[in-house]
RNA sequence: GCGGACGUGGCGGAACUGGUAGACGCAGCGGACUUAAAAUCCGCUUCUCGUUGAGAGUGGGGGUUCGAGUCCCUCCGUCCGCACCA
C-alpha cells in the first residue's frame, strides 16, 4: 500500500488537537444574537485513572457539542473535577500522601488521559471543587441559606459507620451495612446541619411535569422519591391522659373500621412508657436490633406490644381502641403513629389476625352484597384495598371512597380532631460529614452566643494543611489549633464547626459556576449565568437519577430565593447513558482473569495467553475491579487512536443501553476509519477539485440515485443526532459509503457525485471521528477546518425520488414489486400490480374482492 | 407489593404516525489479489423444504385490521428503581 493511502492516526490526532488548541476553537463566548447551547457531562471524581464509562460519557457529550457548534450555536462545553471525598482520605491513611496532593496529582493525570480523546472542551474553564476559590462561594451560599431558613441545625437519627467514624448518607448504606467498611450501620442521634429541601417538595414534584426532555424513568424515580400522598392528620385523645395521639392516614374514609392504634418503637410516647415498663423497653430494644436491612423487613413478622393505653375514636367518644407499639410503624414517616383498619390494609390485617383484633369491613365493592362481602373479608386472609362504597360507617354509608374521604375530613376539621394534609416521603437533606476532605461548614460554636456564622469578610474558612490520619475519626477534631477561635460576636474562646459538607453539595451548583468560573467576587456572574443556564443537554449515569439531580434542582431554587440567579431548573435536557460491560473470564481455580490475559479460540472457548490453560467465559457484566473485566482506555487510545474508540462507542448500540465492549467491535470501527481515509486518499473515481458543481441534469438514474442518497443521509443523520440515535446515524453513513462502491466511474457527472458523497460522509462523521475527518477534509482541499465549519444542508428537492418501488401483496403476503412514478394515480398502481407475473399466478381463477392501494408504499390485493 | 423499561437471526441491534421484518455492524462461510500471510475488495449468511419458488417466523395464546414487531386483551420471562411510606 502506498504511503499516502495509510492513515497515520497518531500524527493526525496529535496534529489536530494542537490546531484546535492554537485556534481556541472550543473557547466558549457569549453572543446574545446567537442561540446558545450548554452541553455538560457529569463531572468526574478524580480517581486518577479514566475508565471506559468516562470514555463513553465524554464521547457522547463531545459529539453533541461538536454537532451544535456546527449548527451555529454558541456552545459551552466545560470540564471540572468533583474533587472532595472519601477516597482521598483513604489514600492518606493507606499511603501517607496528603489528600490535597493526591487529588491534585490525580487531576493532572486524568487531564492527561482525557486530552488524547480529542474532546472539544473549553479547558480555560476548568474547576476543582476542592480549591478555596471554588468552595468559598459555597460557604457564602450556606450563610445565605441560614438566613433564609433553608439551612438549620437539628438532632436527627443518622446512619453511623462505626469503622469509618462518620455519618453515611442513605445511599451509602447497603443492606444495613456501610458501603466501604461492610460494618453494620448504627442508628445514632447527632446534631446535624440540614438543608430544607422539603420546603420545595411540591414545587420539585410539580415541575417534573415540565421536564419533557428528561427520561420518563428518571422522572418517575424522582416522583416516587418525593412520594406525595394526600390524607389526613387525625387526633386520637388518650383515655386517662392529658395528651393525644396524632396519626397520619391516607384512608380517613376507613375511620369507622379502626380497631387499634400503633406507634413506632422510636415514638416519644413509647420511650416515655418504656421508662416504667421493662418489658416494653425490651421489646423496643429488640425492634432496634432487627435493623432495617431488606431481608430483615421481608421476613420480619408484624409484632406489637400492647401499652395498655386506650385511644378515643375521634368521631365517637364512647369508642376506644388499644394502643400498641408496633415494629412496622416508622418514626420517619408521617407522625410515627397510625390507626389500624385491618379490613382495608394488609399490614393491619396481618397484625389484627396475630393479636386477635376485630376486622370490620367499612368499604365494599360496588354491586356486591355488603353483608356477605363483610363476612367473607372477616373470614379471609386478605384486606380489601380497592375502590368501593362505604358501609358500616354511619354518616358515610353509600359514599364512594373519594367522597367519603372529603366528608370525613370536613367532619374532623369541624370537630377540631384533625385536618386534611399532604405528606411527603422526601426528607430534609442532612449535609454534615465528620470528614476532613470536604468544604468546611462556616460556623462557630460559642459557649455564650450559641451558633455564630463566620462573618462574610472572613471567608473562606480554609482547610488546614497540617493534619494527620494516624487515628480514626475526623482530623479536624484533633487539630491542635484550627478549631480554636474567638467568637466573632462576643470574643470569648469558641470552637469552629469541624464537620464538612457532604460532597453532593459541591456538585449541586458546579454547572452554574462553569458559566463564569473565574469571577472571584461573586459565585455567579449574573449576565453569564442568565445567558448559559439552563444546561441544554446534561449527560451522565442513571445512578444519579435521584440524589444529585434532585439536590441540584433544590439548589437552583434555593439560590434563586437567595437572589443568586433567576431560573429554577438546572437541566433542561437529560440523557442517561448505560454502563460499559465486558465478558468475564475465570481460570480453572476460579480466579478472575483480565481480558488482556485471555485469548478467544475458534471453537468459541478461551484460553490463558501465558500457558494456554482453558478459561471459562462468563456473561458480560459491568466492568469492575473485582471481576477484573476492565479494559484500560489509555491503552485503547494508544493502540487504535481516539477516533476508532469513539466510533465504536457511538455505533455499537443505542446510547442509553448497556454497551458490550469487545475487541472485535473496536477493530470493526478501526477498519472503517481506515476505509474512510482510503476513500479520500485513493478514491474509486478521481475526484474533481473542491467546489465542482454536480451536473444534476446530466446524471443517469443510478448516479442521480446515489446523489439523492447523500442528501437523504444528511437529513437522516441530522434527525438521528437530534434524537440521540448515534448508532443509526453511523449506520446511515456506512450505507452511503457502501453505495459509493456501486458507482459507475464512466457515468456522466460520476466524479462530481463521488466527491459530493465523500465530502458529505466526512462532514457528517466529524462529530464522531473529529481527527480523521479533519485530515480528510484537508486532503479534499477544504479551505476551512471542520471544527469551524457549518453542518451540511440537505436539499429538499433531492429528498424524494421520481420513481418508487411498491410492494405487491396478495391477501397480505408479499408476491412482488412494481416500480412506478412517484404519486401515480391509484388506478395505475392497481393495474401495474395486477400485471406482475407472480401476482397473476396467485390471483388466477380467484375473485378479486378488494384492492388496497397505499400511495408510494404498497398494493394489497384481496382475493377469495 | 408499588413504579418504570423491555422481549426481533449465532451476537449487538434496525424497522418514521400499522404498510416489503432483519438496515448497519460483529462473528461465520465462499471467492479475488498474494509464493505465502496480513491488509484490502467482492459474494453469501433468519429457519425449513427446494430449480424457479413455497412455507414458517419478531417470548406463548387470543383479538382488531385488506395488512400487526408496531394497536388491544391475556399469560410467561428479563432488567432497573423504591419498598412495612400508613
Amino acid at each position: 500500500m502506498a504511503v499516502a493511502e495509510r492513515y497515520a492516526v497518531k500524527e493526525s490526532e496529535a496534529h489536530w488537537q494542537q490546531v484546535w488548541a492554537e485556534r481556541a476553537c472550543f473557547r466558549a463566548t457569549e453572543d446574545p444574537e446567537r442561540p446558545k447551547y450548554y452541553v455538560l457531562e457529569m463531572f468526574p471524581y478524580p480517581s486518577g485513572r479514566i475508565h471506559m464509562g468516562h470514555l463513553r460519557n465524554y464521547t457522547m457529550g463531545d459529539l453533541v457539542a461538536r454537532y451544535r457548534r456546527a449548527r451555529g450555536h454558541m456552545v459551552l462545553h466545560p470540564m471540572g473535577w468533583d474533587a472532595f471525598g472519601l477516597p482521598a482520605e483513604n489514600a492518606a491513611i493507606q499511603r501517607g500522601v496528603h489528600p490535597a496532593t493526591w487529588t491534585r496529582e490525580n487531576i493532572a493525570a486524568m487531564r492527561d488521559q482525557f486530552k488524547p480523546m480529542g474532546l472539544s472542551i473549553d479547558w480555560t474553564r476548568e474547576i476543582a471543587t476542592c480549591e478555596p476559590e471554588y468552595y468559598r462561594h459555597e460557604q457564602k451560599m450556606f450563610l445565605d441559606f441560614l438566613k433564609a431558613g433553608l439551612a438549620y441545625r437539628t438532632e436527627t437519627w443518622v446512619n453511623w459507620d462505626p469503622v469509618e467514624h462518620t455519618v453515611l448518607a442513605n445511599e451509602q448504606v447497603i443492606d444495613g451495612k456501610g458501603w466501604r467498611s461492610g460494618a453494620p450501620v448504627e442508628r445514632r442521634k447527632l446534631a446535624q446541619w440540614s438543608f430544607r429541601i422539603t420546603r420545595y417538595a411540591e414545587d420539585l414534584l410539580q415541575a417534573i411535569q415540565d421536564l419533557d426532555r428528561w427520561p420518563d424513568k428518571v422522572r418517575a424515580m424522582q416522583t416516587n422519591w418525593i412520594g406525595r400522598s394526600e390524607g389526613a392528620r387525625v387526633r386520637w385523645d388518650l383515655a386517662d391522659r392529658d395528651d393525644a395521639l396524632e396519626v397520619f392516614t391516607t384512608r380517613p374514609d376507613t375511620l369507622y373500621g379502626a380497631s387499634f392504634c400503633a406507634i413506632s418503637p422510636n415514638h416519644p410516647l413509647a420511650a416515655e412508657l418504656a421508662r416504667d415498663n421493662p418489658d416494653l423497653a425490651a421489646f423496643i430494644a429488640e425492634c432496634a436490633r432487627l435493623g432495617t436491612s431488606e431481608e430483615a423487613i421481608e421476613t420480619a413478622e408484624k409484632r406489637g406490644f400492647d401499652t395498655g393505653l386506650r385511644a378515643v375514636h375521634p368521631l365517637d367518644p364512647s369508642w376506644t381502641v388499644p394502643v400498641h407499639v408496633a415494629n412496622f410503624v416508622l418514626m420517619e414517616y408521617g407522625t410515627g403513629a397510625i390507626f389500624g383498619c385491618p379490613a382495608h390494609d394488609q399490614r393491619d390485617f396481618d397484625f389484627a389476625r396475630k393479636y386477635d383484633l376485630p376486622i370490620l369491613a367499612v368499604v365494599a365493592p360496588r354491586d356486591t352484597d355488603p353483608v356477605a362481602f363483610a363476612a367473607d373479608l372477616t373470614a379471609g386472609t386478605e384486606a380489601f384495598v380497592g375502590d368501593g362504597v362505604a358501609i358500616n360507617s354511619r354518616f358515610l354509608d353509600g359514599l364512594g371512597v373519594a367522597d367519603a374521604k372529603r366528608a370525613v375530613i370536613e367532619r374532623l376539621e369541624s370537630l377540631g380532631k384533625g385536618e386534611g394534609t399532604v405528606q411527603y416521603r422526601l426528607r430534609d437533606w442532612g449535609v454534615s460529614r465528620q470528614r476532613y476532605w470536604g468544604c468546611p461548614i462556616p460556623v462557630i460554636h460559642c459557649p455564650s452566643c450559641g451558633i455564630v456564622p463566620v462573618p462574610e469578610d472572613q471567608l473562606p474558612v480554609t482547610l488546614p494543611e497540617d493534619v494527620t490520619f494516624d487515628a480514626p475519626g475526623n482530623p479536624l477534631d484533633r487539630h491542635p489549633t484550627w478549631a480554636h477561635v474567638d467568637c466573632p460576636t462576643c470574643g470569648t474562646a469558641a470552637r469552629r464547626e469541624t464537620d464538612t459538607f457532604d460532597t453532593f453539595v459541591e456538585s449541586s451548583w458546579y454547572f452554574a459556576r462553569f458559566c463564569a468560573p473565574h469571577s472571584d467576587t461573586v459565585a455567579f456572574d449574573r449576565a453569564a449565568v442568565d445567558y448559559w443556564l439552563p444546561v441544554d443537554q446534561y449527560i451522565g449515569g442513571v445512578e444519579h437519577a435521584v440524589l444529585h439531580l434532585l439536590y441540584s434542582r433544590f439548589f437552583m431554587r434555593a439560590l434563586r430565593d437567595c437572589g443568586y440567579l433567576a431560573g429554577a431548573e438546572p437541566f433542561a435536557g437529560l440523557f442517561t447513558q448505560g454502563m460499559v460491560t465486558h465478558e468475564t473470564y475465570q481460570a480453572a481455580d476460579g480466579s478472575w482473569l483480565e481480558p488482556a490475559e485471555v485469548e478467544r479460540t475458534d471453537d468459541g472457548g478461551a484460553r490463558r495467553l501465558s500457558d494456554g490453560a482453558p478459561v471459562t467465559v462468563g456473561r458480560s457484566e459491568k466492568m469492575s475491579k473485582s471481576r477484573r473485566n476492565t479494559v484500560d482506555p489509555e491503552r485503547i487510545l494508544d493502540t487504535y487512536g481516539a477516533d476508532a474508540a469513539r466510533l465504536f462507542i457511538v455505533s455499537d448500540n443505542p446510547p442509553d443501553g448497556d454497551m458490550e465492549w469487545s475487541d472485535a467491535g473496536l477493530e470493526g470501527a478501526w477498519r472503517y476509519v481506515n476505509r474512510i481515509w482510503r476513500l479520500v486518499a485513493a478514491p474509486p473515481v478521481p475526484l474533481p477539485p473542491a467546489g465542482t458543481p454536480v451536473p444534476v441534469a446530466d446524471l443517469d438514474a443510478p448516479t442521480l440515485g446515489l446523489y439523492r442518497r447523500a442528501h437523504k443521509t444528511i437529513a437522516g443523520v441530522t434527525e438521528d443526532l437530534e434524537r440521540f440515535r448515534f448508532n443509526t446515524a453511523v449506520a446511515r453513513i456506512r450505507e452511503l459509503t457502501n453505495a459509493l462502491g456501486d458507482l459507475k466511474a464512466d457515468a456522466p457527472g460520476a466524479a462530481a457525485v463521488a466527491r459530493f458523497c465523500v465530502e458529505t460522509a466526512v462532514r457528517l462523521l466529524n462529530p464522531m471521528v473529529p481527527h480523521l475527518t479533519e485530515s480528510c477534509w484537508q486532503a479534499l482541499g477544504g479551505s476551512t477546518i471542520l471544527a469551524e465549519s457549518d453542518w451540511p444542508q440537505a436539499d429538499p428537492a433531492h429528498l424524494v425520488d421520481d420513481t418508487v418501488t411498491l410492494a405487491v401483496q396478495v391477501n397480505g403476503k408479499l408476491r412482488g414489486n412494481v416500480s412506478l412514478p412517484r404519486d401515480c394515480p391509484k388506478a395505475e398502481a392497481e393495474a401495474a400490480a395486477l400485471a406482475v407475473d407472480n401476482v397473476r399466478a396467485h390471483t388466477e381463477g380467484k375473485t378479486i374482492r378488494k384492492v388496497v392501494v397505499v400511495p408510494n408504499r404498497i398494493v394489497n390485493i384481496v382475493v377469495g
